[in-house]
DNA sequence: GAGCGTTCCTAC
DNA sequence: TAGGAACGCTCA
């Protein structure tokens, strides 16, 4: 009861009792410090729980929030408390996602509420569903209809049409009508005679239901040895992480797909993340091979009525398994049994953007929260990843061959300084020669380059001058389709002008280096026979694109295949033999700590779309320097070796894993306070036993959009927590609003 | 994140 | 001196 009332009940009593109200702390969608507290009013009965979503005023208007844990302030004084408005009809967030909420909070160093916002992606679904009028039978329709009292025989239809094929729920006239095959007229006499009367159509639509009694695909023996531990570590139902590592062509998914069948057999929900919902086609298919049905779907391009119809169905618990990109971290599952990180490497996993974090890492934090199973699938998984299972913080699975008849490519380099392409060309002989062939044979060829557009660079011949986007530290990269100069960074294009913008000089522009588009000309004018498709992410706008993209290439209507990194993700072409890569140097240049180990993960993955059928693959890496430890470890195919020796090189340095780094970016329009900002917090740099602060320094990418950048670097050892330590230090600078901090903790990008 | 009061600048 | 943009504070 409420403090202080025991005597007897005098009206200064009465009034204290109805101004203590019970009251509720409310976590706010909003970047603020923490929870707001509010009254619960006397019609609001019982007071909400934790969980609960509740509408609340905030600043003279309404907001969304959830009720959170934990005492509200006695301190803050009754008029201060604003009364909580209303209880949203929906099932309250689970004590395990708003633990995740928290736990994101604390380790990314951002607001609660603003890694809340996340979980309330789809407000609209917290509104209850529309509901439409329709129409139902009355018991005395159902007594007509058992043979009390006589029908006319369309009458008789439609009874028999509504109990029928329409499931004895209520439905909108049109859909009785048709069923039955009359006209809606009909039912309004029948409504008149009381046979039928008004219902409300609950507005919920309906998920496909995964069916588990459909037979998976025939599992070799290596892969039904993994299935069956990763059922297992579903079927305990507790936390663990497993990696789940196989080659290229493995049948890593058909695998992982058995945890999901346990999974949903144990009444629990799945997860799984891949890091490009938007090209999974083939995905997909698999999904719908094994249960018949395709999953829901969670990606940022869902329209805002399909997001609404999956959050508000996941949250009931409808939705039993959901694909989706890293953000479906943080839906409203009700009993989380399993989380599936497909490509764990990938570094679209990491959010670069206000709350920065790593999805990969947080789908192991989830998933310890709501007592599951999470499995990291990768044929190159990253160092983090192989560290923790060699210490055995997680089991390990492996998947060494491929299946049915393939085999693993061969892989070797082409020494460009011997067999160098012709002036002004980017493809060699050798690899020209192989292509040919290939096609020759009718079989299929690809040509990858990571790099959109003609060229990368604009050079003036005259004076010199590069063509470069007046909002970053960046070259415009020539897009010759759309006769446009591009950044790739801030989407500024310009028409490609007729004379230097420099001297003036006329025609002297000329394009430097490759992109696909050139290579796409060069393979047009050397192999003008064959059929050629371009894949990369501008001329493949959509998921529609590139499903029809696949489905060219599988029913055999393409012979050369050129793309940027789009092509690398897990598609099965069965037909394509060869890969030729066209810059396998590319992404080796730059201090980038990871450049070694993603550079082997792209293009080990790319070289994977080789020979997954009877006839065997071969990949040609175009390389100026093939001594490189990545060339060798892509030849050789140890991989293992590989990653060892990039684990002794980061080991001494306590570089990651082996120790924590967390990126300070200060940004601002203003050059010189920006500057005044980053040197300040270099000068409150955080030191002592086993930390270090490096920097500031203009950030790789210096300007971007229109403001400058600074970076710093705190480096701790692997046992020091690195969020305190930024909070104290970030506390002492006064940042003024037009400079912004961001903080990314665990930094995987260091441009 | 949005509304609102304060401050500072500019045009008349 | 009015009007307006920029800023920054607060919201329970």
């Amino acid at each position: 009861m409420s403090r202080g009332g025991r005597k007897g009940t005098t009206l200064l009593d009465a009034m204290q009792q109805k101004a203590a109200r019970p009251r509720r702390r409310v976590l706010l969608p909003l970047p603020l410090a923490g929870a707001y507290d509010y009254g619960v009013p006397e019609e609001i009965d019982p007071p909400p729980e934790p969980g609960a979503f509740v509408q609340v005023p905030l600043g003279g208007r309404e907001t969304l929030g959830v009720v959170w844990d934990g005492e509200a302030d006695p301190d803050l004084p009754e008029r201060k408390l604003k009364n909580i408005t209303g209880v949203l009809e929906v099932p309250p967030m689970t004590a395990s996602l708003r633990r995740f909420v928290e736990w994101v909070a604390a380790y990314t160093v951002s607001p609660p509420g603003a890694v809340l916002r996340m979980a309330m992606s789809s407000p609209s679904a917290l509104e209850p569903p529309a509901a439409k009028a329709g129409w139902r039978i009355t018991p005395a329709g159902r007594a007509a209809l058992a043979g009390a009292g006589r029908l006319t025989a369309t009458r008789q239809r439609v009874l028999e049409a509504m109990t029928g094929e329409l499931d004895d729920e209520p439905h909108l006239a049109a859909t009785i009508a048709q069923a039955a095959g009359v006209s809606t007229g009909v039912l309004r006499g029948m409504a008149d005679a009381g046979l039928l009367e008004p219902a409300l159509i609950a507005r919920a639509v309906e998920f496909p239901v995964p069916d588990l009694n459909k037979q998976g695909a025939a599992l070799a023996e290596d892969q039904q040895v993994a299935a069956a531990a990763m059922r297992e570590a579903v079927a305990a139902r507790g936390f663990s992480v497993t990696l789940l590592q196989g080659v290229t062509g493995s049948g890593k998914t058909e695998v992982y797909l058995e945890a999901v069948a346990e999974c949903l057999a144990q009444g629990r929900q799945a997860l799984v993340l891949l890091p490009e919902i938007a090209l999974s086609s083939q995905w997909l298919e698999r999904f719908q091979a094994r249960f018949g049905c395709e999953p829901a779907l969670w990606h940022s391009e869902l329209g805002s009525k399909r997001r609404r119809d999956t959050w508000r169905a996941l949250a009931e618990g409808r939705v039993q398994a959901l694909v989706g990109a890293r953000s479906a971290l943080f839906l409203p599952f009700p009993d989380l049994g399993l989380i599936v990180v497909d490509e764990e490497h990938e570094t679209s996993f990491k959010q670069e953007e206000g709350v920065i974090y790593s999805a990969r890492d947080m789908a192991v934090v989830r998933a310890r929260l709501s007592e599951a199973a999470c499995v990291l699938v990768s044929a190159t998984p990253s160092l983090e990843t192989l560290v923790n299972a060699e210490t055995g913080r997680y089991a390990s699975l492996n998947l060494p061959v491929r299946h049915g008849g393939a085999t693993m490519p061969t892989v070797s380099v082409i020494d460009q300084r011997v067999t160098p392409p012709e002036r002004g060309r980017f493809l060699s002989p050798p690899l020209v020669e192989a292509i040919r062939e290939a096609i020759g044979r009718g079989e299929q060829a690809m040509l990858f380059l990571n790099r959109r557009g003609y060229a990368p660079l604009t050079l003036c011949r005259t004076c010199g001058h590069r063509m470069r986007c007046p909002n970053c530290t960046a070259w415009l990269v020539e897009h010759r389709i759309q006769r446009r100069l591009q950044c790739h960074h801030c989407g500024h294009a310009e028409p490609i002008p007729p004379t230097c913008p420099e001297c003036g000089a006329e025609g002297s522009l000329t394009p430097l280096g490759p992109g696909v588009e050139r290579v796409q000309e060069e393979a047009s004018e050397l192999f003008p026979d064959a059929r050629r498709l371009v894949m990369a992410s501008d001329t493949l706008p959509g998921p529609a694109a590139a499903t029809e993209a696949a489905r060219a290439i599988q029913a055999r209507e393409v012979d050369l295949i050129i793309g940027t990194q789009i092509v690398a993700k897990g598609w099965h072409f069965p037909h394509l033999t060869l890969v030729g890569v066209v810059d396998a140097d590319l992404g080796l240049a730059g201090g980038d700590l990871r450049a070694a180990e993603r550079t082997v993960q792209l293009l080990h993955q790319v070289a994977g779309r080789a020979g997954r059928a009877e006839a065997p693959g071969r990949v040609l890496l175009q390389s100026w320097n093939p001594e490189h430890p990545v060339m060798q470890a892509l030849v050789s195919g140890d991989l293992d070796g590989f990653m060892q020796a990039e684990a002794d090189q980061r080991r001494p340095g306590h570089w990651p894993p082996f120790g924590r780094l967390a990126a300070v970016i200060v940004s601002g329009e203003d050059e010189r306070e920006t500057d005044t900002i980053a040197r300040d917090l270099g000068l409150e740099a955080p030191g002592g036993e086993g930390v270090e602060v490096l920097g500031p320094a203009p950030a790789p990418l210096a300007l971007l959009r229109g403001r400058h950048r600074r970076r710093l670097l705190l480096k701790v050892r692997r046992d020091v927590a690195v969020q305190p330590i930024l909070r104290e230090w970030l506390s002492r600078v006064r940042i003024p609003a037009s400079v912004k901090v961001q903080v990314d903790v665990d930094p995987v990008s260091f441009l």
